[in-house]
DNA sequence: CTCCCGTGCTAAATCGAGTTAGCACCTGTG
DNA sequence: CACAGGTGCTAACTCGATTTAGCACGGGAG
């Protein structure tokens, strides 16, 4: 309880050598230093004896570097994607010996720049701030005096921040890639976006995934069967859209914007007698927790949060690498989960397995 | 960028006085120290012109307090009640001026050890062990060299360590009056547990939220109308339980240990064509959120999370308060979350406010 | 025998705050 | 005028590690 912390000057004591000494030696640079065998031992039979432990503050203040990094959300608590993103990163530190200190910003721009000053205050050696949904985001001035790494968030000023952001675009691809190697060629409807993109301005994901649907499509040489853009991802919103596209004309496939819209359009097409996945097949974006609760569980591209998590704390350690001016964006692959409901057309070609390659 | 940090002693030099004078102004002791009111006037404008923050590692070394806490919990990722645990311990350390470790176990009691010692190495004023559903833990012996305190645990072994848990006994109490005040007498089943307890041993809500239940009915001199106990609270066993319970004879009230084995009773009701709250009431614990997803929404007695986190902070930062000798067990009150899973009897008489008081 | 160089170590400075001990100056008193 | 006592400040040490500068010794070359 109340004994004092063995300090490295107990060790040298006990060792009969000098502080200096027993600091080379544990640092590893005995070699560097021409430390001798016999001292190297009696310094590491003394640290086993005490139970020495390095003070990490007194390093740190020593050398500037205190194995700890800080990780900064606008929000832990209210998603469950959070607890993932935030694993990752635990993961991640451990894995590279180094603590996590949290903070949360409720989106408040003050507490955030209070946060970044607190950790820069305590010898960060870098902070990850994250964003619980993929957008475009003011890097913080007081943020960069030290390395940072925005995650799941891309600078909207003109800034050398380092980002880690899901691979949206190919995920576009990946979802229309799967109603079309099924078999769904011109038959595919769109719920969220699309054709113009209209949906909340600072949100990624929306124009991204447009852009890697509308590029499958085109290679494949197939067009739209309809589409309809939502303001919000919700699913009330989901169903309203589409009861309104299967008005027109019944698709064979649709790609929903994210699984709550897609929750909608299982309603909507329950409602309209159509079945999933016999009469309309399904494909969605995030892989919601409901996604695999639902009857039929629902095909989607995931949200790769643990791996979002664990990159952020990569690329924030490995900075300086790879500087060519240009800010590095490290986009992580979304994969595709592949569940029940989407049918595969009778006719069609099956999936060219080295397109997996490629 | 590349500016070096302002120190006090750049502080000192614009304001044109010692190093020392310019601590005390700091740290609010210029009365103590005779220091005049325009020296102190120097040091707070040097302190503005030059955006002076002290550096916290270089304080912590010195004095020993870090002004920085550790919480360790068993999961992180998994359950969505985490979030909140760790929302409130956040907004309490933020409220007294702390930043937060955070460390995930897994359950691993050698990756316990190695958290606890790594948060020591740097440091922390105290360390938050926090399990992820109420039990009794055995304290790790590395935990004590600092003070601590055990969220949702009690400790096993003989141990000083202060604890913040749910008051279960009385969610117990809870859950009954509010089946006896709606006029359910002798008609209330337990499902879960009781008479005789019979549940995993380290689960304290079992053998505590049956303690209250049992407490509250002696006092009202009622009887139970039946009880099955579980071994584990899933919704296909509280399935089970309620068919073979309402196969002798059917209560008009049921209290269910935790909203899963709630969920399974709800699904068994229907099937015996029963309803919800017509024919039977149903009372339960934790508020999950499925429990106000479910319809008719569950009346449920809450696990507050989010108070037990700010509360393990605030235990932890008041320590050496009221050292009595006991280990200090600071119980936190469950709320009702009144819904629309219970019916007043007729003719049963109102709840009775003053009862609230009490 | 002297000089040089490599070997093996240590003394002391350093990081940036907080803290102890004590110095210079002024005023009032006997 | 000597001296006590208060006022207002500063020099120097401390925390525990890392790191720079350099010392003592032995052996080989000249």
């Amino acid at each position: 309880m109340g004994t004092k912390r063995v300090t490295l000057a107990d060790v040298a004591q006990n060792a009969g050598v000098s502080q200096t000494a027993a600091s080379f030696v544990l640092s590893g640079r005995r070699k560097e230093m021409r430390i001798s065998a016999d001292v190297e031992a009696r310094v590491l039979r003394a640290v086993r004896v005490t139970g020495y432990r390095p003070n990490i503050v007194s390093r740190s203040l020593r050398t500037g570097t205190s194995h700890t990094i800080g990780f900064i959300s606008d929000t832990v608590a209210t998603t469950p994607f959070a607890g993932h993103l935030i694993w990752g990163a635990l993961d991640a530190a451990r894995d590279r010996g180094r603590l996590l200190f949290i903070g949360e910003t409720e989106g408040d721009p003050e507490l955030e720049r209070q946060l970044i000053d607190a950790m820069h205050d305590r010898g960060v050696d870098g902070i990850v701030l994250a964003s619980m949904y993929t957008r475009k985001i003011a890097v913080p001035k007081n943020l960069t005096s030290r390395p940072a790494v925005l995650l799941n968030a891309i600078p909207s000023n003109r800034s050398r921040t380092p980002s880690v952001v899901p691979d949206e675009v190919e995920a576009g691809r990946t979802a229309a890639r799967t109603l079309l190697d099924a078999g769904h060629g011109d038959g595919i409807g769109l719920i969220g976006a699309g054709p113009v993109n209209r949906v909340p301005k600072d949100s990624l994901a929306a124009s991204q995934r447009l852009q890697g649907i509308t590029e499958a499509l085109q290679d494949a040489g197939a067009k739209l069967a309809g589409s309809m853009p939502c303001l919000d991802w919700q699913p009330d919103i989901g169903y309203d859209a589409t009861l309104q596209l299967i008005s027109k004309a019944t698709p064979t496939g649709l790609i929903c914007f994210n699984d709550r819209l897609a929750l909608g359009a299982y309603q909507a097409l329950a409602d309209a007698g159509l079945d999933v996945p016999r009469d309309v097949s399904v494909v969605s974006f995030d892989d919601d927790l409901m996604a695999s609760w639902v009857r039929p569980r629902l095909t989607t591209v995931a949200l790769p949060h643990y791996e979002l998590g664990r990159e952020a704390i990569n690329v924030l350690l490995n900075e300086g690498e790879p500087d060519n001016g240009e800010p590095t964006i490290r986009r992580i692959p979304m994969p595709l989960r592949e569940r029940d409901s989407v049918r595969r057309l009778a006719g069609s070609r099956p999936k060219v397995r080295a397109r997996a390659l490629g």
